[in-house]
DNA sequence: AATGAATGAGCTTTCATTCAT
DNA sequence: CATGAATGAAAGCTCATTCAT
């Protein structure tokens, strides 16, 4: 009722056994998750999962909300560590490859999170925020690959940059979700193959200097 | 949901009236979801926004999961009526234009609403199967029209079609929904311009004893 | 979680029966609050006593706050009602004597039930700004009659009116909370007669051209 | 709260330190309830004010009731303190003053947290009998009083002592609380003079033996 | 068929109290 | 003594579904 509703944002656990309860709780909410989708998502499911009682929650999360928003933030950020391409690799092509080699090993269940949150129930302003944050942050790279290649005369300089990362992105992302959700099970080794040499073909990429086949 | 609970299933309007209200309700439901996400889609809401009142919803609708899986049957119903390219078209890259002209203009709602269940909280039985009917119309015809192309001598033989298919399909499902979601609004037709040129450049696509070139 | 908050105001019964339900939910409400105070005053609680079930209750109010101002809203309503004096009486002592016996008689529980409010647990400001204007009526009315007294050269012109109102109607409240509340039970003939005694003797009340003594 | 629970009533502390720590609970939880209301009253909020952990109020405190228990005995401590009349007064117009003056001086806030108990959530017959005794005791001090001046022969002799003592005693207590409540501020020396003004006329107070103005 | 009130299991959150360190 | 994590009963509220009219 009008008491003024408390929910502090809970401090960070000072001690070794509260990070340890923290991060059971985390883990836990991920795993339901990705396992179980938004059904069996409650605090309830959470706690049992990892151990701990009901009030224990709310040592931690302020709310349902916050737990899932942390979740995501997570996800977020294993999907952009795990894209990293390092910067010794030099050849278009294979920066190619590499790029969707990690994507899909590393963020499948991240990237079905993120969907998921995208679609579900649960889309607050701050979590609209992060996803397109996230998405910026694919298409933007994505977009400033094209963008050189195109200026070293390696891809055709007719398309878009921003619509043809926006598309190239959309299909690597979508296949990452469907390798994570399909009976069929996919080839991951064939399937990076696939992408990598649709990608460079799409944008028409050549070996420097070259004949053209990869 | 997911409650089990009998409950006959209604049987179909007789009436003129009768069946006017049923569509209302669908209608109301389809929009809400295509609108608001799952937030909106209760029964009241439902009722409220066809005119009608709260009871009347089971009078056609055995539960919400009934209506909810009437409204995904019928988007994709919609979907692939729209992916439709008339056999009349013959050449392979206007047919390739054609239809993702097709499937943007019309598809865009129906898929964010095929995606909405496949990561919602409401993925039942049902649903799933559903859900995989569609997706292997799409991605069985796609095989099925690279398949083609590579014994035509029209495409890049070395691609699995199958695979190719996913991806390539995948990337322009995907599109559609993000125009349905993005600020930042897309050129629906230069979007078409690029899924084109870039699905047929991705599978190496040749004007039948021709230069190249489109 | 970011669903909108529904809880809309809920409609006023349209049936019959709604009304019905509408009201024991009221009168069960009130009752508890008047006799357990807020200890026993919860939803479960209203429904049992009204006999309906729990969810019945946001059929009809919004919230348990929503009760609550209905309450206090009807408190303050018979408290006001109840202290209509009518103008015909037109004996300055009369009309006293009789506001204090309306007082006493019809608006003991509510005065508690605004006290307990005042103090309680529950205070918003939707409730604060009630209370005020109850308890402006009052001294605003006090004020007045004693304004008018001391123009007739009847009450003792030395008195600010409006701290003497709010000095004397103080005591005719409190005393009203205290017959509700003491164990020692006051005879209200008694009371009626002190209080009026009291509050005529000291606002130097006299008798119109007489000897002023009662 | 109300929640009988067995903790073992702890001892008072031993040390400075723990005396200092128990003093600063006791403090600070005044504080919030005078200024807060229930609202913020929780063990909590309560050690957060005062800088101490969480656990410790329960070295200090066998629950919160317990506190709140020490709380109203101080404030009621404090009210009665505050309204010892020096014996040197003798003039009973002034001791009617001096009186109201102290009440109104010290007793304000701590008249509010009696009321609030009063009304709370929290009654149980520990306090209860509590408050009875501090009602006792004024109302059986003004009960007195005015015996007193009526055989005298300076009072009204047709008014019954104690119903005058819990009207008039009751008008000041309000009038203590309001001021702490009220948003138009009164002042406060003229608000003393009114009251004594209205008790003494009220009970027809006369100098002994004099012209009867004050 | 239509209406709208009734139902109650289930969910999120709070918080007084306990306990391991 | 002090700390702060852990506990779990209880509260408020939602909503898919049922039912009397």
């Amino acid at each position: 009722m009008g008491r003024a509703r408390t929910n502090p944002a809970p401090a960070p656990p000072a001690t070794t056994r509260g990070r340890r309860t923290h991060d059971a709780l985390l883990t836990a909410g991920r795993q339901i998750i990705e396992e179980q989708g938004w059904a069996g998502f409650t605090p309830e499911a959470v706690t049992q999962a990892a151990g701990v009682s009901y009030g224990t929650f709310y040592t931690y999360f302020a709310s349902k909300d916050d737990l899932l928003r942390k979740i995501v933030q997570a996800a977020a950020d294993k999907m952009i560590t795990a894209s990293r391409v390092p910067d010794t690799l030099h050849d278009p092509y294979a920066r190619i490859v590499e790029a969707n080699r990690l994507y899909l090993a590393a963020a499948g269940k991240a990237a079905k999170v993120l969907r998921m949150v995208e679609h579900g129930a649960y889309l607050d302003d701050n979590l609209r925020s992060l996803l397109l944050e996230i998405r910026e942050f694919y298409v933007g790279r994505g977009e400033e690959g094209i963008r050189r290649l195109q200026a070293d005369g390696l891809a055709d300089p007719d398309l878009d940059p921003r619509l043809t990362a926006i598309a190239l992105g959309g299909m690597v992302e979508q296949v990452a979700v469907i390798i994570n959700e399909l009976r069929e099970p996919l080839d991951e080794e064939k399937m990076v193959d696939h992408l990598s040499r649709l990608w460079a073909s799409a944008i028409g990429l050549r070996a420097p200097g070259a004949t053209g086949q990869r």
